[in-house]
DNA sequence: ATGTTTTGTGAAACATGGCTAACTTTTTAA
DNA sequence: TTAAAAAGTTAGCCATGTTTCACAAAACAT
């Protein structure tokens, strides 16, 4: 089973907050999120029946594939952040509208994109310094 | 009821279409999307009921309201596509990921990404001339 | 140690947005 | 003009992803 736009969110999330703290909870995603911890727990579910995640007695943390899938997110997520804000917008709305965006590239169109905006900089600070 | 992404993605295609053929009907809006008639005619009736199409015996067509919605969506469709063609991505591919993109920002975000983008452009093609 | 609070789960409901199938209406062609 | 084809609608179903509410289990504090 493919994963959605908000499987991924989920997987981002225990990735970000397993950086910050030791281990992870239900009520600490869906407080991130902002949704309610029944819909962590029938999310968390799916996801570890599809090998993204393993569920302790009291902790929920990524398997290898469900880590691939976060890291990858979260440096999209960083991009377009960083791109937004770059642009003038403020960072509250820069990681709200970055949260969409980061689902609506395949990996290659990314990295492609990625590449020319970095080329794009270059240029410009060499021109602008 | 606020517009969701794939009201918006009707609008674009009644819009794109009007500007090919006289009259827009449920039909080609659904080839054109490749859903079937009656997901057309469901979503016809709510954006109806919310004021952004009008249907006639056998035509749709916008209203102000949906009018100025298709536009800008059609806006950074092109956007989006153009930005991934420049970065290399492939017309098919940069049509069907900008189709997702250009619903993830507010007006004022696209348009400061935008704004950005272009003087991008400029500086760039100075220093490359 | 036990009572309270916190966390997690399960069931039922809702909204969105698709689909198919059956039907009606309109258009077209013989 | 009438039969067939095309277009549109309606009803019912499905999947996703939420919610609330009730309950179970665990953690914590006194």
């Amino acid at each position: 089973m493919a994963l959605r736009e908000s499987g991924e969110d989920y997987l981002e999330s225990i990735y970000v907050l397993s950086e910050r703290q030791s281990t992870v909870r239900s009520i600490d995603v869906a407080e991130y999120l902002g949704v309610t911890k029944a819909s962590v727990s029938k999310a968390m579910a799916t996801l570890e029946s599809n090998g993204y995640v393993e569920m302790g007695k009291r902790d929920v943390h990524l398997t290898e594939r469900g880590l691939e899938v976060a890291r990858q997110m979260w440096e999209r997520h960083c991009f377009f952040v960083r791109l937004l804000e770059d642009a003038g917008v403020s960072a509250e709305v820069a990681s709200q509208e970055g949260c969409h965006m980061e689902h609506c590239l395949s990996e290659e169109s990314f990295e492609k994109l990625r590449s020319m905006l970095a080329r794009e900089e270059t240029s410009n600070s060499t021109t602008e310094s």
